[in-house]
DNA sequence: CGCATAGTTGAACTCTCTCAACAGCCGTGG
DNA sequence: CCACGGCTGTTGAGAGAGTTCAACTATGCG
């Protein structure tokens, strides 16, 4: 009846995105202060699995390098992909016992492992802590309910687009790496493979994008991108 | 680029729902304590807006009686409802500056607003409170991934009934009455009206629900209505 | 080099949408 | 108290976006 989350954050590690992420990452009490003491560093390899649906929740993880996938299947096979998570970004930062999604390693991947109990004592001792902890859920809630227009709302097309600006914010460059497979992105965006892939040729094809394989696009055309996402 | 958003919460005045719920409802130190003395009550008549989209978040509401609408418009016209808030369910209830929602009285409703910087002062001075808060946020987040998984993957048939077994859990009886429009149900489920009615015929006709009105529906055979929203 | 996996493209199909007409309900005013 | 008008909801028919099934191609790893 409920699913597990993982929440983006921007923070400490990766170029601040978001004006509530610029506060943040800005705070002078700096976050990584009262948690460093804390996490321990773990590796995981590619598509080795972080924890499964139904685990018992005893730790909150922090991406160093790397990506993970978090997702859900129905019992009749049906996936859904939950998030994708970037260096910076918190897996699943919020009080539920069990986990209801599986996090898996999209590459090789570098986390911090918290545990639950000291994580929590953290913000409860650390006011600007507790503060970060609440801004970020609060950024998650509003980066989900742009999610949901997108997929109960948007066309294939834009919501296409939507997810390459969204993959390409992450950096400066107009180079975009995609760690994730087609399938990983039709089940993020509501879609299947098919059309995430005929949708990508489109983009080629009108020139708004260009592939270096299939795991690296470039855009061509920011601006086209744009009003192909129609950005509400 | 992002979304108010709206939290549902039980802790105190509905019976409570869930684990999450239930523990926060029985916290001894009751949030009432706290909030009691910032709130003021104040009274919405139907169709009457809260507030609107790119309004200044200087407030958090919650709801006493009656149900609010919260929901947001694409430049060409399409619609997305966020959210519907019941008794008990906190509106907004984030960080944000800005509305990025606009919230409407679907019927008349009783509510009681917290100014922002009070509600913000009464989290950090009570620490349970805080905790709720944070607890409150972790299930809207969840809920949201529920969410995002019936946008994403379930069909037309399977949306109708989960919405309909969502609204109807909030109460004892088999017996459910819906404040909101038929469109309303669409653009939160991202369906058209048409399929929605559609759907609600087709319940009937298979004697799983049974209708008084629009707005009223009566769940015949539950479990029927259980396997249609496929419960992942 | 070769196989397995991932991605692309094509064609037919289907679910949901769109457009359109009709029906039912409710409040208002005669 | 009933009749009217407007709004909300229902039903029908046709169209279209995206899916499904299937074949083919590219890529990457042993």
């Amino acid at each position: 009846m409920s699913l597990q989350l993982s929440v983006r954050n921007m923070a400490v590690l990766p170029p601040v995105r978001t004006a509530m992420e610029a506060r943040v990452g800005r705070t002078p009490h700096d976050d990584s202060d009262a948690l460093e003491r804390i996490g321990t560093r773990m590796v995981l390899h590619r598509h080795q699995p972080l924890f499964q649906e139904g685990d018992q929740a005893d730790a909150v993880y922090r991406v160093v390098s790397g990506a993970v996938r978090t997702s859900r299947v129905m019992p009749d096979g049906r996936r859904y992909v939950a998030d994708f998570l970037f260096p910076g970004d918190f897996i699943c930062l919020n009080d539920r016992q069990v986990r209801t999604v599986t996090a898996e390693a999209l590459c090789d991947v570098i986390l911090i492992r918290y545990a639950r109990r000291q994580f929590n004592s953290s913000i409860e001792a650390d006011r600007s802590l507790g503060r970060m902890i609440l801004s970020i859920l609060s950024g998650g809630l509003t980066s989900a309910q742009e999610r949901m227009m997108l997929l109960g709302r948007k066309t294939a097309a834009e919501r296409v687009a939507s997810f390459l600006l969204m993959m390409a914010g992450r950096k400066e460059s107009d180079r975009v790496e995609l760690p994730m497979t087609r399938e990983d992105i039709a089940d993020y965006l509501g879609l299947t493979i098919e059309t995430v892939s005929r949708t990508i040729s489109q983009f080629k094809a009108k020139a708004v994008i260009q592939t270096l394989g299939a795991a690296t696009i470039v855009i061509q055309d920011l601006s086209a991108l744009e009003d192909l996402a129609e950005a509400a």
